[in-house]
DNA sequence: AAAATCGTAACCAATTCAGTTACGAACTTG
DNA sequence: CAAGTTCGTAACTGAATTGGTTACGATTTT
């Protein structure tokens, strides 16, 4: 399994969100729509609400809503709230500090990191849920 | 183990043979100064060489060595030999073509990572080893 | 010929991940 | 209030990935 399909899986159920009737899915409609099991689904709601961008209703009737505006929710909203960390990892053991180069690549790395890091979020910054579902719509509907 | 530390060690290597007395190192050499198994350097240093960007000779006095000044390899050429895909996966399974969501996200999803990552790697693009070099340099004796 | 070094295959332990089962808590509706 | 629905969460599983390790043959210098 290479990579984190929580990011996808979130941006989905937001998508589903935006677009259903009345504003509200339940777990099992959602998971119907990605394809996966209910409780996976739950745990990217919970993610998404401790986040504050879903907000979860139990007892019948009960089901997840967005809340705010598809406007106003951006991709990176979404990216953050799942824990997406879209950079590759440091090393797995401290580099040798004897030698020049082990001594000082960790902050190199870490800053060459956080560049990449910034160029990935201010792109995602800039795409909002409306635009997904927009796409969504040209897509279907043309 | 989360995500992948092929990059930060090739980087490392790569760092090592730019500052090695005759541009010359053992797989022995850089994993001392790693930190790792030689090994898992020779893993590294082949998929280098396939990419161009070491040459790697075998028997006494052999040895890694860059096959081209640092000032010509971009960390972008480093992440790409090294195969490292900084994106978020897509969904495990297909979604469910019978939802107007599930039937239309894909390709979305995959253009908000294929956005995503190009920023990414135009950000790598700007740096050399040479870079990181002096980087290092600047940090180890200032 | 001997020693050094790479290239690669095989295997291992640890970790992560999505999926699944299970069950209690909370909520709506009749 | 009773019944049914839905979330929240813990526990477990099987598959996949990863870095590490051992081993050994091939190549090259001395």
């Amino acid at each position: 399994m290479s990579g984190n399909s929580r990011f996808a899986m979130a941006v989905h159920a937001c998508a589903v969100l935006a677009m259903a009737p009345g504003g509200t899915a339940t777990s099992d409609r959602i998971a119907g729509s990605i394809n996966t099991n209910p409780v996976v689904v739950r745990r990217i709601l919970s993610a998404l609400s401790k986040a504050g961008l879903v907000v979860n209703r139990r007892g019948a009737a009960g089901g997840a809503s967005l809340a705010r505006s598809p406007e106003a929710i951006s991709i990176l909203d979404v990216l953050r709230a799942v824990g997406e960390a879209p950079v590759p990892a440091l090393h797995p053991h401290p580099p040798n500090p004897a030698c020049p180069v082990g001594a000082g690549i960790l902050p190199v790395l870490s800053d060459l990191i956080a560049r990449a890091e910034r160029a990935w979020e201010r792109e995602m910054a800039g795409v909002t849920l409306a635009d997904i579902v927009a796409a969504l719509d040209t897509r279907t509907a043309p």
